[in-house]
DNA sequence: TGCCGCAAGTTTACCGGTAACGTAGCCAAA
DNA sequence: TTTGGCTACGTTACCGGTAAACTTGCGGCA
């Protein structure tokens, strides 16, 4: 079955009549051989199609390694499908190659991949979140490579750190909610709760309420994985529970579209009746006939400098290591 | 920087008192070695916190990668997003690791990524779509590696194929409109064609239409990916060219509740003055407050599927080198 | 004339595993 | 007593690159 690849630097030496090491310069555009050397070398490689084992080069040399993993909470959420996006296209552009992990929001999870990923000594690693396990900081502290922690901002990186505040972000759409003259404010979350950030953007919420003096009325914390579904029976059971709220904050945006197809059903007029906003701008929120009130996340441009800042950091060009990007809360008519 | 993990198997061997090959078995759970060998061996391992080379290891013994590729048209489309999550659970499981490219439906883009893929010398790949360049099946079979080709259906895979007709759940789609009463029909499509699939499904619609005696009435055939946006832009121009159709089939699903929302914004009924089928199958099609007609698509079976066949045909187990899932058309409440 | 420096190479050693083969010691059957 | 097989290892060679050190030939310059 496997049989390998027919050429290797070694015959393309033969064939040319130099060294392979001579080869292997020509390859890598390094110095040190003649023009003329440079064209037969060139010309024997494509005539026997070789195909470069970078097994043996990132191998032999360390530091060669064009690797690089990048482990998210989940691979079905859209968000992080364009963050993966903008990873991708960025790292592809700079000759780097993509091993994808999920971690299911788990920290133990987490680890496990990065175990994986660490014995194919890759270049370097991007994370989402700050919470790890101690055994993957000290993983991560052993194999001394860059790494960026996204998605979730935070003052004391591992490494580097591109993302922005979910606590503020919660905050914001409470305080928005509050000028908008909600009173009864309640909130549907998601995961039980294991989706660190989704906690941080309901304790934003939580604090801006209380401080303006109208706490949380009712929350409603779902096992399930936000979806639409999850959005649409999270606000049944909210209302069952404690009717008369005059506005709900959900986990994201596929839950309050979910939300939003409840409240239709049911005959709630949106937003008279009942307000409702949601987190993460995906792209339907603003197609539907109602615009959802939403906060606007910079996805891929998060993916796109996680990976140049790893790139950066590579090539040991400065860098800056935490990068705050902004969101931005977009008023539809849901609230 | 890139200082490398402390201990391998020389460092255990020296430790332990027993050469590094006996290490290696230990660690592999082979045979060939005392109870007490073992135990001895994976305290030390343990003790020195040792994390296999597995560039070491898939470079010296060939056959030993643990690596699969896998290329998908767009990262940022939900149905492949599920594709992938269905095949990194099941590789995961199954103690691979997987690489990620996107080749935005282009045979080149596919080539290239491709080609850094084999550089390190995966276990298998798994490609979307049958068409692929003259270039990318040479190295495949130079490769000689397991390929699995998913999401269109082939009778002619280059290894295993895990998909589905895109020219029938067009055809299913456009018997049905018949069926329904339609007799105007126009199609909205994305991408500029160069998404082979949809195409296909397009090629469906248009072939039903032709057999029951009412071609396609008009067509709009977009530059841009298949969003809600282009949807709802998509709809706009098609009716401006062409009043008075009865139904349109949309590119997928995004597209479909983006032209939902186009008509609905226009005053237009919908069903009554307007049918729309979407396809794909996304998880907010069900919970709008108009259900849309669509066709289901078993994403994560797929991927799951193709990850498990590439396993078994890794492992010399027997498989089937095509596999047809089904798709199911979803009458919702657009038509 | 002799020395130096540079361009254009070659040679050697090594990365960390694994396959293949070798071997010592022991026990059982012939 | 010999032989044969088994267990539990050890030895050797090799995978395909790359870094580092070494060599060779040539032109310029004192």
């Amino acid at each position: 079955m496997t049989r390998k690849p027919k050429a290797n630097l070694e015959d393309i030496a033969r064939e040319t009549g130099v060294s392979k090491m001579t080869v292997s310069r020509v390859l890598r555009g390094g110095s040190g051989f003649s023009d003329d050397t440079r064209t037969r070398v060139l010309q024997v490689a494509e005539r026997l199609g070789y195909i470069p084992n970078r097994l043996a080069a990132a191998f032999g040399a360390d530091q060669a390694s064009t690797l690089v993993g990048i482990c998210v909470p989940r691979l079905t959420s859209g968000l992080f499908a364009h963050v993966l996006d903008g990873v991708d296209r960025a790292l592809t552009r700079l000759g780097y190659q993509v091993m994808i992990g999920c971690n299911n929001h788990s920290a133990e999870d987490e680890e496990a991949w990065l175990r994986q990923l660490i014995s194919w000594r890759p270049a370097g690693v991007i994370l989402s979140g700050r919470h790890h396990s101690p055994g993957t900081v000290d993983l991560l502290r052993n194999a001394g490579m860059p790494v960026v922690e996204i998605w979730e901002l935070t003052t004391t990186p591992i490494d580097m750190a591109v993302g922005f505040s979910h606590f503020d972000c919660g905050a914001e759409m409470g305080q928005f909610l509050i000028r908008r003259g909600r009173r009864r404010i309640g909130v549907v979350g998601a995961m039980a709760g294991q989706d660190e950030m989704g906690r941080a953007r309901r304790d934003g919420v939580e604090r801006a309420l209380a401080q303006a003096g109208h706490p949380v009325a009712a929350a409603e914390l779902l096992l399930d994985t936000p979806g639409f579904y999850a959005g649409y029976y999270g606000l049944e059971t909210l209302l069952s529970r404690a009717p008369g709220l005059d506005a709900v904050y959900f986990h994201n945006d596929e839950m309050a579209i979910g939300g939003l197809a409840y409240a239709q059903a049911r005959g709630l007029r949106v937003p008279e009746d009942l307000a409702i906003a949601g987190w993460g701008g995906m792209e339907a929120a603003s197609v539907l006939p109602l615009r959802l009130t939403t906060t606007v996340v910079p996805t891929t441009a998060i993916g796109k400098l996680a990976a140049e800042g790893l790139v950066a950091r590579l090539r040991g060009e400065p860098v800056q290591d935490v990068v705050a990007v902004p969101t931005r809360l977009v008023p539809g008519q849901t609230v």
